[in-house]
DNA sequence: TTGGGCTTACGGTCAGACCATTAGCCAGAG
DNA sequence: CTCTGGCTAATGGTCTGACCGTAAGCCCAA
């Protein structure tokens, strides 16, 4: 079974670490982020600094931080109080890496909204259980916010995203608001064009945002899922035919 | 209200470029491959011909390369033939993110598997209305694995998730897939903390998605969701009291 | 046919240098 | 006294040129 086993352990010759050093750095750091031995906001040593401490060139320490940053994991400042800071990876991470999956692959329009609906409804349950008085506030300032945009012919669909986003967070669930924040990018490139042909839409919209509002304050499950799928049928069909990409 | 306005237009004088060079690399391959002139397996020009073409220091192409393969937008091989190579399968790297999300945030087992509820029940009228025969015929064959498993007592959570995403892809929407397989890797890591109480989990679980896999072909949606709510359930339970990260 | 040794095209790493940005300090002008 | 401007030090960003290790392809001899 082993190529070259004279004697009948195979494990005296074991493979070599074959890691990049880099990834050795990031995984070090990783490591320690993780068990809490650098916390969220902890400046690391300087670039410099690293590079002693690893006995590896800057570059290599550079590389590391790199891809740590790009997992989110650090913010790189740069000037004389700069360095490496320790930061926790937002939703708006994580959101943007599913929205990249979404328009790197092919995936229509009516895909995310088939999707989005799925979800949307099926959180409408513990929303109305669990929404506080704060986040009903919260919502209907949303609103206010869009008849203003509205009566100033300033509406976008970003308002309509964003109202979105703040109902799916009443279901207190982090997993959750993730998940529907990570629709926001997509769902935005896919209703700019859907815009153009329904100029109106953001006035309807806000008034069913208003009616779903009423029944999450009521706590009407049934009501608030009504409204919200002739909310989202609506955007399916302006999408429906939409090819993917731009 | 502009600081220097010596003319009533403060844009004369408007902000230079402040990117960095790498991270301008980034944007222009991402954008590339967005645009589908770079697909998947294409291979990326070596790290000193990329210098020329953009004008930069192999460094600077290096760091670009880097983030790039955080992203997990591209793969990068060593040796004669080697170089960076568009990837595509990102669904797994997508989970590591969700996952280090829930390793090193306020996300509990608990609240993955409430989202994961949602989302796959939602998806069941979808599922049943659209299973192919191929997909049904799919489903037995990962049972019949599942079944050899466990009489081999070599079960492994590992088969329960990708019997999930099999059942997800049978709704034929690339995005409801997309998230589903997300959720594979933190499915895995907290059931796995699960299996221990519950030993035979395996056995039950699998005679539960039999009976889904029945009610699917017999496009029986109110069985199919009442095997599925119970099946969920019982994961909940086992995870309701475990905390955030290990 | 097979094994071993070249060649070559890659990425991985290093060392040292210079530039740009930023915060903090300080002196001189008002 | 206050504020502007310049200086300095710390730090990340980039460049240059070099060398090493790896892997694929090739060829030749056993």
């Amino acid at each position: 079974m082993n190529a070259a086993s004279t004697t009948s352990d195979g494990d005296l010759f074991r493979p070599v670490s074959v890691d990049r050093v880099s990834q050795v750095i990031v995984d070090q750091i990783k490591q320690l982020i993780r068990e809490g031995r650098l916390a969220n906001g902890d400046r690391l040593p300087s670039e410099r600094d690293l590079c002693q401490r690893f006995g590896v060139s800057r570059v290599t320490v550079r590389e590391a931080l790199r891809v740590l940053e790009a997992n989110g994991l650090i913010e790189i400042h740069v000037g004389s109080r700069g360095g490496a800071f320790v930061a926790s990876p937002t939703k708006e991470r994580l959101g943007e890496g599913l929205a990249d999956l979404m328009t790197l692959t092919q995936l229509t329009p009516a895909n995310v909204t088939e999707a989005r609906s799925i979800i949307e409804l099926g959180i409408l349950p513990f929303v109305v259980e669990r929404a506080t008085e704060d986040d009903i506030r919260g919502l209907r300032l949303l609103l206010e916010e869009a008849q203003v945009a509205l009566s100033q012919d300033a509406y976008t669909m970003s308002l309509s995203t964003t109202f979105h986003v703040a109902v799916a967070a009443c279901a207190h669930n982090p997993a959750i608001e993730t998940l529907v924040h990570s629709f926001h990018g997509p769902m935005l490139l896919s209703l700019r064009q859907a815009q153009i042909a329904a100029p109106d839409m953001g006035r309807r919209g806000t008034e069913e945002h208003a009616a779903l509002v009423d029944a999450i304050e009521k706590r009407d499950v049934e009501t608030a899922v009504a409204v919200m799928t002739t909310h989202i049928d609506r955007t399916a069909n302006l999408v429906r035919d939409i090819e993917p990409g731009d």
